[in-house]
DNA sequence: AAATAATCGAGACGGTACGTCACGTCTTTGG
DNA sequence: CCAAAGACGTGACGTACCGTCTCGATTATTT
C-alpha cells in the first residue's frame, strides 16, 4: 500500500518558495524579485522529505512518535529550518505524500479487457496486501496528517488532485472512452465508492469480510455497465 | 453532524469494571467478589464523557487541543482518575461516541416511500449540513480518534457494529427485505459506499462537487434496484 | 575564594514554600492551608542546589554555559521542576550562594591582635589567593547572578545580610566593641571599602599592584588627612 | 549616571583594524599593505556603537535582550560586519563604553576647596542620582560586559585606564599634590574604596543606608584608629 | 467501633517534545 | 572584495502534557 520512492514526481514546482506550508510572503513573484541573502536550501528540503518518507515506512515510525525533532536530527537539518518551510508536522507529512516521496496505494488494476474480472481481482490482491501491519500503519499515519486542520494549504488541495489522479479512475475513464460505460458516469466517483470505504476500515476497524467487499464491486460494476 | 446527547444509551454496562480500555484486572470476577475499599466513582467516570463530549462538539476544542489535563480539570476529576479507567485519550473520545454522549451523523434520510428521491435528498442535505466548520472540526476529532493505534481495544471493535448501525443501513435493508432490491445486495458495503467517500471528503480535502455527489447516489441506486 | 560545603545553613527554612523564587500564592498561609497535592520534593530541591555549586565550583563551568538543562539532568531533575521552584538560572545560584552550598570569600582573617598587622597578611593573603583561575571564574559566575535584574527577590534581598555576615565584620566589630576603633565606624562600611575594591578588581580588571592594595588598607586604618 | 555622547572620544584610534576585540588577521599590515578591493566601512562601526548605546541608555533594554541580532537590525548593518570586528557582544558594550558612546558615571564632584565637605554633597548627590531604575539598568548592563570572561582583550585592558582616569582620582590627587594630603595616599585606591562598594550596592543589594554611605566617606577621609 | 483497603481530587515528580530565539557561519546579490 | 540580507545547523529557552507518584480525605468491607 505504501513505498518510498527515489525519484519525486518531476512536475512538481522545484522552487522553495512555492512549496506547501511555505509562508514566504514573496512566493509570487519570486520571479523578478529574486530574494536577497543566502538561498533556501533546495538539498535541506529534500532531505526532510525522504527522512519522512523513511521513516515512515521502512523504520514503520508511527505518527506520534515522528516528531520534529527526530526528522531534524535524522535528516541533518535543523529544526528551524523544518519550521521555516512547514507549518506542522502534518504539512511536512502530506508534502510528501503530494511530491511523491511515498505512495499510499492499493494493489495494482490487472488489465485483462474485462473490467469485473480486474476489479474483483484487484479487490482480492488487494484486502490480502493492505492490511498487514505495515500498511495498515502508513495508512494510518497518512491519515492522521490528512484529518489535522490546517495540516493542507488550500492553494495546494485546489490544486492537487489527490484522489483523482489514480490508477484506477483513469481505468474507468478509459472504459467510459471506450463506450463501455454509461456516458451519465463520473469516474472519480465511481474510484471513490469503490476506494474509500476500504480505507476506512484499513485505518479503523479492520478487514471486512469478502461478501461485503466484493459486493462492493458489484454495486458499482452494475450501475456502470450499459 | 454531531450533537451532545445527555442520556447515554442503557444498554451499555455501567460497570466501570467493563468499561473500554479499563484495564482493571479483576474485570472478571467483578461480580461474586466485589472488591474491598472504597468503589470507583461512577459519577467521575460519567463526568469524564459528558465533559469531553462538551469539549469536543459544544466548546469546538480541536482533538490536539483536548488533552488529559483538560478533561481532568473540567470534569473535576484526577487525572489518575482517568487512567484508571482509560488506556488513552483516543479510549475516552471513543467511548463518549460509542456510549452515544455525541453523535457523528449526517442528515436524516427522508422517507418518501421512493428510495432514490429520498437519498438524491438526503444528499443535498448532508452536503449542507456536514461542510460547517463546526461538523467538520468535530469529524475530524472523531476519525482523528479512530485512526490512532490502540483507541479500541479488541473486544470494543468485534462487538460494537459502529458503521453498521445506522438509520440508513437499516432503510437499505429495509428495502431490501421488501423485495425492491436485488437479493445479493448486502446493505453494509451499499450504505458504506455513499457515506465513506463523502467522510472522507469532510475530513480531508473539503466539499465536493453536486455532480460528483449525486452520481455516488446514482451509482449505488442503480445496482441495487431489480 | 570559594567553595562546595555539603552542610548548608541550618538556618533556613527547609519550607520549599518559602525559598527564594518561590512563586506560590498561599506561601504565607502555608501554616493553616496545608497545600493539597503531592508536597514538593525538599530532595529535588537540594539536589539543585548542590548540582550548581559543583558545577560551578568543581567542574568550574561557566555562568553562561550553566544551562538549566544542564542543570536539570546532572541534578537528575525535571527542567519543570527547577522552574517552579526558582524564576531564573540567576535566582538558583543565588540561592546556592545564600543557602550556604556556596562561598565566596577571601583569605581568612588572622588574629594576632594587631588590626593592621592582621589586615596586611590578610590583604596578601587574598592576593594571592582570589586571582586564581578558578577562583576569577567562581567570583565572575556570582556577579552574574548578583547582577542579573530580578534574580533575588525583594524579600530574600530584605532578610539577608550578605555582605555584612562576614568575619571580616565581626572582627571590625569586635574590635570596635573593645575599644579599639572610633564610636562612629561603622563595620560593615569599612569592610564593603576593603572587599568590594577587590572584587570589582577580581571580576573585570585583574589583579591590582601590591602598592594600590596595601594602600586600600592603611586608607580605612589610618586618615588620608595630614 | 549613564548617558549617550553623541561625539566619541577623539583620541581613540579610528582605523578599524586596531579596535578592540577585532579579529582581522591584517591587523598588523594595515598601514603599508592598504587591503584591495571595498574599504571596511567605518561607518559601520560607528553606527553599531551608536546603536548600543542608544539601546541600553535610551531604549533601557537589558542586557540579555540586546542581541547581536537586535543591534545588527537596528544599526542597518550585517551580522557578519559585527563579528568582523568584535569577538561577542560583551566587546562591542565595551567598546562603546570605553569610546565614550556611553558613560558611567557618579554625580559630579562639587569643589569648595574643602574636600571633606565636597565628598559628603558628592555622596548624597550620586545616593539620589544612581538609584534610579534607568541608572541601576544601565550599571547592570556594563558590570555584565566588564564580568563577562574575554570580553576586554588583554592590550585593552593593559593600555586603559578604566577606573582610574575619572575626576574623583584627578581630584584626590590634585589635592595630594597640593599637600593637603598624606604622602603614602594612592589616589586610585583612595577613589576606589569610595566608589567601588557604591558601584556593587547599586547593581546588587540596592540602596544603602545614609549612616553607611557617610561612614564610607569618613572611613576614607579619618583614621579609624583611636 | 476500629482497622484495613481502595479510590477520590489534587498536584508535584522526571521526562519529552514543542515552537521560538539567538548563536556564529555560510552563501547569495549588489555596490 | 566588502556590505546587507538572510538561510543554515546548533542548541537552550520556557511551556505544555505526558503518565506516575505521593499526599490527606473519603468510603467501603472486614475484623
Amino acid at each position: 500500500m505504501a513505498g518510498v520512492t527515489d525519484h519525486s514526481i518531476e512536475t512538481r514546482d522545484p522552487d522553495p518558495a512555492a512549496c506547501a506550508g511555505s509562508s514566504a510572503p514573496d512566493a509570487v513573484d519570486a520571479e523578478q524579485a529574486p530574494r536577497r541573502g543566502r538561498p533556501r536550501s533546495v538539498a535541506s528540503h529534500q532531505a526532510v522529505l525522504t527522512t519522512v518518507a523513511r521513516l515512515l515506512d521502512v523504520e514503520q515510525v508511527g505518527y506520534d512518535s515522528l516528531t520534529i525533532e527526530r526528522i531534524a536530527a535524522e535528516a541533518g537539518v535543523g529544526k528551524q529550518t523544518i519550521y521555516r518551510w512547514w507549518s506542522s508536522k502534518a504539512a511536512v507529512v502530506l508534502e510528501a505524500l503530494l511530491a511523491g516521496h511515498m505512495r499510499m496505494e492499493f494493489a495494482p488494476l490487472p488489465d485483462t479487457g474485462d473490467l469485473r474480472t480486474d476489479l474483483h481481482q484487484w479487490m482480492d490482491d488487494t484486502l490480502e496486501l493492505v492490511f498487514t501491519e505495515e500498511a495498515v500503519g502508513m495508512a494510518r499515519s497518512i491519515m492522521q496528517a490528512l484529518v489535522t486542520p490546517g495540516a493542507a494549504d488550500e492553494e495546494l488541495l485546489a490544486t492537487t488532485r489527490f484522489w483523482e489522479d489514480t490508477p484506477l479512475v483513469e481505468r474507468i475513464a478509459a472504459e467510459r472512452a471506450a463506450g463501455r460505460l454509461r456516458e451519465e458516469t463520473v469516474p472519480e466517483a465511481m474510484s471513490a465508492a469503490l476506494t474509500d470505504p476500504l480505507l476506512l476500515r484499513i485505518v479503523s476497524t479492520g478487514r471486512p469480510g469478502d461478501s461485503w467487499a466484493h459486493s462492493l464491486v458489484d454495486t458499482v460494476l452494475d450501475s456502470m455497465l450499459r
